[in-house]
RNA sequence: UGCCUGAUAGUAUAAUGGUAGUACGACUGUUUUUGGUGCAGUUUGUCUUGGUUCGAAUCCAGGUCGGGCAACCA
């Protein structure tokens, strides 16, 4: 308790109204609209709104906000609703603006009524233009004037059905010559004689965002309704609205978007990829999306670390990728079962073994003191990692070489006497005697050795596939970055290999475990593996600071 | 060039008129049967110019730079 964590500025202001009196207990809500899947930057939004609930004692609301039907599928609502669950939150309640579609036809009503608000029938065009420059103010036109009883009659018949898309909309009668543009007579209502996914065919008129946000803030009687930066200027608007209808004073506060290097957050961008291909759908684990990234084998906990990490705050910022690794590693090294893979395998010969094979074993996890151990079998011959031979080892090489030493993990020391190579010379088998009295925890030797392998008896393994990911974009910033931002898309983000070999255990652990494979990084089954051909994806590599010191 | 926002190490974030701190990154060293982990340490910062004050990252004024705003999208 002595250790408190500094309060973010909206946890301050949530913390001043309720010392305040202000409120009893606060309400937030997460208001998604269900047009396309749900990335990291949402997780950042859950966790503020889902957050500050738990902290300062309160409840959040999931709200669907679903005004535009021609973008918006039952698909995304459920992903959605997944995606929230999986994080870890629970909603006290499941909202869609579309169930107050009649109360907002009322709120309509109502604004016409006061003299605020008035059927258009002009183009787009000629309202973009009616509406001047932020420099220059707008001029009105001649149905800013009709009579409150024509407005009403003219709305009732939009919602009857008398005209057709784009015949006419309902405008806020506010100030056109206003500094602030979502001012100058902003559109209610427009005509879209379209589906909706919940409401069918009931309305051919949607209120647009700027008359159902805040209006169902209100409704809900959310107190502390959180948004991103690019709404500052609609905040005029949302207050506006609440103040003209009377209704409960819910308050907009607006925070930084996440933006992250070597990826995209733009929900616009994200489908882009996924019709044209560039990935193979909205959960690939190479995308930033929940779906995605929970394929991919990061935890919830990780990604409630990270966005816990990244704070909150009004400016605008682009965080390291890199940040988000260290968490999912941080937690996946307290948690992942370790086992043996080799992903480019070589033959390894233990010329002096005898014993035919036996059974060892190895802890499955060092940071865990009561994981267990799993039976390993080692034999005559052993696959090993290509990378860790070298016919002419450099100085600080800690593996196998003509001559050198290295123990193999759980195992023993074994010495290399001499290497073949194919016809393309590429090494082969590498031969090597092994020393009896290093085994593994009965170590009697004396031999110390700088390298610990991992390797698999080539009797015993299984053959899996491996999805190894890389960034998806090869610039930092890429929406930041000239052009369009499909031309800085990785070509190798996956690499598929498919010439691995695993331990046997890996045939009897759980679809559902995370594994690291030594020295190679951290994996997670991917939903196509099946028993008889494991797939699996890696997450994240290991810290590798060899591969640094090599770059040197 | 109208309005709205913002500016603290490479990246984020704290300090709420009183010692500029933390995390990630980078770099050392150390431990290690994972070149992983752990541990110890180093490194780099208040956009600028004035003002108020005993004292300014913080308050005031001017400037500079970044972001947003003129969708029948949200």
């Amino acid at each position: 308790m002595s250790e408190e964590k500094s309060l973010n500025f909206i946890e301050e202001i949530v913390a001043q109204d309720l010392a305040a009196g202000k409120y009893d207990a606060i309400l937030t809500r997460f208001p998604p609209e269900p047009n396309g899947y749900l990335h990291i930057g949402h997780a950042k939004s859950i966790c503020l709104n889902f957050g500050l609930a738990k902290h300062f004692g309160g409840g959040t609301n999931l709200r669907f906000d679903d005004t535009n039907p021609t973008t918006e599928e039952t698909e995304y609502v459920e992903s959605i609703k997944a995606d929230v669950k999986w994080l870890g939150f629970d909603w006290v309640k499941e909202c869609y603006a579309s169930d107050y579609f009649d109360t907002l036809y009322g709120f309509a009503i109502q604004l016409i009524e006061k003299g605020l608000a008035y059927v258009d029938d002009s183009s787009p065009e000629e309202i973009a233009l009616q509406k001047g420059t932020p420099t220059v103010a707008g001029t009105g036109n001649a149905y800013r004037n009709r009579s409150i009883e024509e407005n009403k009659t003219l709305f009732e018949a939009m919602k009857a059905g008398a005209f057709e898309d784009g015949a006419k909309v309902l405008r806020a009668k506010i100030d056109l010559g206003n500094p602030n543009m979502h001012l100058r007579d902003p559109l209610l209502y427009r005509i879209k004689k379209a589906h909706h996914h919940r409401t069918g065919d009931k309305w051919c008129i949607y209120p647009m965002y700027d008359f159902a946000h805040g209006q169902s803030d209100s409704i809900e009687n959310i107190t502390h309704s959180i948004c991103t930066l690019e709404f500052i200027p609609h905040r005029a608007l949302y207050d506006w609205g609440i103040e003209q209808l009377g209704i409960f004073p819910s308050k907009q506060y607006e925070f930084a978007r996440l933006n992250m290097t070597y990826t995209i957050m733009s929900k616009r961008k994200l489908l882009q990829l996924v019709q044209e291909n560039h990935v193979e759908s909205w959960d690939d684990p190479r995308m930033p999306t929940i779906s995605g990234m929970r394929r991919r084998g990061y935890t919830p906990e990780s990604i409630r670390d990270f966005c816990e990490r990244i704070g909150i705050a009004k400016r605008e910022n682009i965080i390291d990728f890199s940040l988000l690794e260290f968490c999912v590693r941080e937690h996946l090294n307290k948690i992942a079962q370790r086992r043996m893979v080799v992903t480019d395998p070589i033959q390894l010969i233990i010329s002096n073994y005898e014993l035919g094979e036996e059974i060892l074993h190895s802890e499955n996890n060092p940071e865990d003191p009561d994981g267990g151990v799993r039976a390993v079998p080692f034999s005559k011959e052993l696959w090993i990692e290509r990378d860790d031979f070298m016919e002419l080892p450099t100085k600080k090489y800690f593996r196998l070489g003509p001559d050198l030493m290295v123990r193999l993990k759980s195992a023993y020391i074994i010495k290399c006497d001499s290497f073949d190579k194919d016809e393309h010379g590429n090494i082969k088998t590498v031969y090597a005697s092994y020393f009896p009295e290093s085994k593994s925890g009965s170590d009697t030797s004396g031999i110390h050795v700088k390298g610990t392998l991992h390797w698999v008896s080539a009797k015993h393994a299984v053959p899996v596939t491996l999805n190894e990911y890389d960034r998806l974009f090869k610039v930092e910033d890429v929406a930041g970055a000239e052009g369009d931002f499909k031309d800085y898309i990785n070509p190798n983000s996956l690499t598929k290999v498919t010439t691995a070999w695993g331990e046997p255990a890996l045939l009897e652990d759980s679809k559902e475990a995370r594994f690291q494979f030594l020295r190679k990084g951290y994996f997670y089954q991917d939903t196509t593996s099946t028993q008889t051909a494991l797939v699996f994806n890696r997450t994240v590599t290991l810290k590798d600071t060899w591969a640094k010191e090599q770059k040197k």
